[in-house]
DNA sequence: AATGAATGAGTCTTCATTCAT
DNA sequence: CATGAATGAAGACTCATTCAT
């Protein structure tokens, strides 16, 4: 009896095992069995709704990267079109947001990052996304900076961001996420207000 | 053919033909055959000399710690005691260096953060010499800073270099050393000169 | 094809696997390849069901044990409790019930034997084993020699029959298993009524 | 500089090594490079000196032999001739005197044993040796007993010998030497005046 | 739709042997 | 004479995948 929607259910089912395991096992020995098990159903089924352990992988994290998307989209849609500030802050936010889901989501992402390195596949979902973010960043200091300065500015956060998070994904006991928040705020804030400090770049 | 100390040549040869197989199929794509290969010996040796697999990635990551470590300490020795603006862009200069082996060491970097999540063997590593680096930059700032400030500061700055250096492995062909140097030494002095500009910290 | 069941079927075959391959090749050369040509199966089944190796090893080890030990508890079961000699003889031709299994047990039996010396998990299976059988001569040998020469009496018999069982397993050829329960029925017998003759014992 | 008697010192060094390796790992797990560590020696000097891992260890098996003959032959050149008793008992004695090199040479045998099993080579070694053995007893026995009671008695006490000092190896913690030659004198006793004691046979 | 039995390629590791020095 | 570096075959084990039911 094909139950209509057991697809949807089947997938998400998995998919959520497949990000318990990982945290638990790492990416390198997360097996179709140990997924399996983890979500209480047989291992043949993955092949049968994903292709393969490949297939399910990348749908994993491409749905770690539409949550992502969707946690900074929905902070920005409540801030007005003008308020670069605010845009800005509702990247940063919407980056530690991520958080909620914790260290399970961090290692996940950092592992996914790492193996993009060397699959084409992960790779491509990886860089759109990224990409995405520069662009977004660039975009918001550009209206206040002029085109270099912007440029610099957006790696800058975005480095920062990457940077505070990936020490948070190594270090769980330690991470602080207000003041990873406060840090990343900090410089954005700066970045817009360096014309008034610029004598401070002298080097 | 006993030669004295081709222990040393064999060890060296095969650290090297492990960098160059994670920086072509990945940490876990990276197989004792392949290595053996690269190296141009039997795959036998390895357990031979490394006691293993494991063996053979733990003293790899130990070589690149300390290629890292070798690189910030050779310019610090040239900085003044007193000077901790040329503390700081040593340690910065030092962290970039490592563009140094490229793409190669940045992959394997990488690689190994992730692994260390999972192989308290390697986290060890991984955990000291980050500690170090942390304590590092917090001494220098706090040298100039109050203590929170200061913690602020190595945190920042610590993530930033990361940050950069992370977006570099994953793009590669798009990474601009001279940008993240710049990007990073902006905000390692914008942090010493943070008291002259609180006003923008408001927030 | 997931047939119900088919797990005890596996085991056994497998089982029965291990013991023609021990027979055929002693146990130092039984290879899971080896096993699992001889089963028709391949070669991952085993860790499959078994865990590994040593698991199937133990296991056959366990079956061979369970062999002997309802070849004597059936003639047990058939002799009246107060029937002393009824009970050694049963004990007795249990034991060399075995040569129905023929070389292929015995073979496999020593072949355990020296195994445990040096693996824990058999030794337990194996002393277990033992410790029940010289326990049961004992008893029954003291409902009617006084304790010390009940103890050497079943010392004595356990030793014999391992002794004419070992002998048979190294020459088969020469094996022969009327002699062997003569002979060890002719020494419970007189052991029950050495008080008689014991003059002979003086030495 | 090729010492004299160099090969002398080397092949007794290495069986010595051996024994000692068989008797710590058990045969199965004895290796060349752990026997050539115990020896303080090099693992290639294996091959020179004995051809092979084989070659050493039927060198080894052949030591033990000859040590058991020595030890029987030694006890009966002080045996008048016509002492049945005598010789029979020197048989007794010199096969437990084995016990001198305790548990390690027990292990050792019964490792050849069951080895010889699947190894002609070691086979033919065990085969002479018993056949020997089996022959001296009966030859004794045959001076009192007919044909066929020699034969019997002659089985019989070449059992009781293997089981009581087999049941020595696998239990080298309870085996009482003692007891052991209290049982099999008794037994060899019993055999030479059975015929006193003939009804006790009846069943 | 779902199972789980079965496979076979691939991994790491061990080890006897060879050989240049 | 002796070493120990090096090999390569063989071992146990893992795992993604397939498929009959």
């Amino acid at each position: 009896m094909p139950k209509i929607g057991m697809e949807q259910i089947r997938r998400r089912q998995l998919i959520d095992a497949t990000l318990v395991t990982i945290d638990h096992f790492g990416l390198e020995d997360t097996t179709i069995a140990r997924i399996a098990k983890s979500a209480g159903v047989s291992a043949g089924i993955i092949s049968h709704y994903f292709g393969g352990k490949d297939g399910l992988i990348e749908a994993t994290m491409r749905e770690v990267l539409s949550q992502l998307s969707a946690a900074v989209a929905e902070r920005r849609r409540a801030t007005a079109h003008h308020d670069v500030e605010g845009h800005i802050n509702a990247i940063i936010e919407g980056n530690f947001d991520r958080s909620q889901v914790s260290e399970s989501a961090m290692k996940t992402w950092l592992a996914f990052w790492v193996s993009s390195m060397h699959r084409p596949q992960l790779k491509r979902l990886q860089s759109v996304n990224d990409r995405r973010l520069f662009s977004n960043l660039c975009y918001q200091f550009s209206r206040r900076l002029p085109p270099d300065k912007a440029r610099d500015a957006a790696r800058g956060l975005a480095a920062l961001i990457d940077g505070l998070w990936l020490r948070g994904a190594l270090m769980p006991e330690r991470f602080d996420v207000d003041a990873a928040l406060r840090i990343a705020r900090h410089f954005a804030n700066e970045q817009l207000h360096s014309c008034d400090s610029q004598a401070a770049l002298a080097q």
